[in-house]
DNA sequence: CCTACCGATCGGTAGG
DNA sequence: CCTACCGATCGGTAGG
């Protein structure tokens, strides 16, 4: 086990000048991303990192265990990128904006590594499966207390509309992980959010779609 | 090449009294979705039917047009599910709410032709891959285009916020594929949406988050 | 980091 | 719908 590889470098490091072990890491999980879990083989990897396939089995001792360092480091990355946003005393439209910016700019430079999260996520039997799941789990849990911590204060000071705290955080969550998923696919730029667009994206949301004059009652 | 199958069966059809075409379609569509399609083999198929793997290519020529029919199928019964929601003359946020309810009531009954949506987006490369895109591409672009007409309507109205009906169409989509994916997850009751809950987060949605009350300006 | 190799399984076919 | 079989490839190991 390899314990000194804290960080899966930026895909151009695959080119030239990076440790077989950084290459490996780079190399899974664009390949991870592409064809799944057991749609990429071992030789595969080996092939792209130019090292024969026997030689990956001194840096994991699975291809198992590839995948879940793949993902524990995705996670690690995706925290520190984005969850620091939802701290401070600005108000909670901005910083809310600003963590959703931040997903949206991770994943536009590291799509591998959200796509991790899909693949792990698709293998739902087996040993792996609950491995990975169980750590997806943990994550998500953790993401979820803490926006619904941001809502309950925000909710107490009048910042949101009156509610469950639990409801917001959820209504936040299903579009920024529509958002970050849509992005996941438009890898090719052919409909690629810039910046711009995503901001008016946001107050939209943010400020509902329906008119600000109040609507006739629903007929339901 | 079979074509006289037009439905694939609820899941209960597994244990009787369904034609094996049938029971194929099932036990494929399940598989595909539990383990991705790489991880799934024509044993592992025919095992749960219940019959050799040889006999499956009586009814498919291949796995890949396996996945291809079961694409095809979900989209088909997709449209016939949700999109005719979209249609009438009552007011548009009542139309979007049944379209969004009838999506999450389909991704509850038959949520392995939903998983196989993600199955196909998985596979990126490949002959596989293309064909699958390509299919999953019309319908997403046909879902877009239907709901921007009914924004562009909706805007002229005055049923809604002013803006550009694409922007509206896009919160929208990333809204309700949000709560859908996250549908897809929670297949085991853990957190499935139960509808009184799913209209309060639709009307959070609907009216935005953020407070009636013009909110002080964001200190960008 | 390599060559050489393991048993198991892959998608698919032949022939009935 | 079956038995029997194909060449290719799978994840992983031995030994250096």
């Amino acid at each position: 086990m390899v314990d000194n590889v804290h960080s899966v470098a930026a895909p151009e490091a695959t080119d030239e000048a990076a440790t077989t072990h950084e290459r490996l890491l780079v190399a899974a999980a664009a390949l991870f991303a592409e064809r799944g879990y057991s749609g990429t083989s071992m030789a595969d990897i080996a092939e792209r990192v130019g090292v024969r396939k026997a030689s990956l089995y001194n840096y994991y001792p699975s291809k198992e265990e590839i995948l879940m360092h793949l993902l524990r480091h995705g996670i690690q990355a995706w925290d520190e990128a984005a969850v620091g946003e939802l701290e401070g005393d600005a108000p909670v439209g901005e910083r809310l904006w600003r963590h959703l910016l931040a997903a949206v700019r991770f994943v536009g430079e590291r799509p591998e590594l959200v796509a991790i999260f899909r693949v792990a996520a698709t293998q739902i039997g087996g040993d792996l499966g609950e491995r990975a799941m169980a750590e997806v789990k943990e994550f998500k849990d953790s993401h979820r207390r803490q926006l619904e911590a941001v809502f309950e204060r925000a909710v107490a000071d009048g910042e949101v509309r009156p509610g469950a705290p639990a409801d917001h955080a959820y209504v936040l969550r299903m579009f920024a992980n529509g958002v970050v998923t849509s992005q996941l696919h438009a890898c090719e730029a052919d409909e690629r959010l810039e910046e711009g667009r995503l901001r008016n994206l946001w107050d939209l949301f943010w400020n509902g779609l329906a008119c600000e004059a109040p609507a006739s009652e629903v007929t339901a």
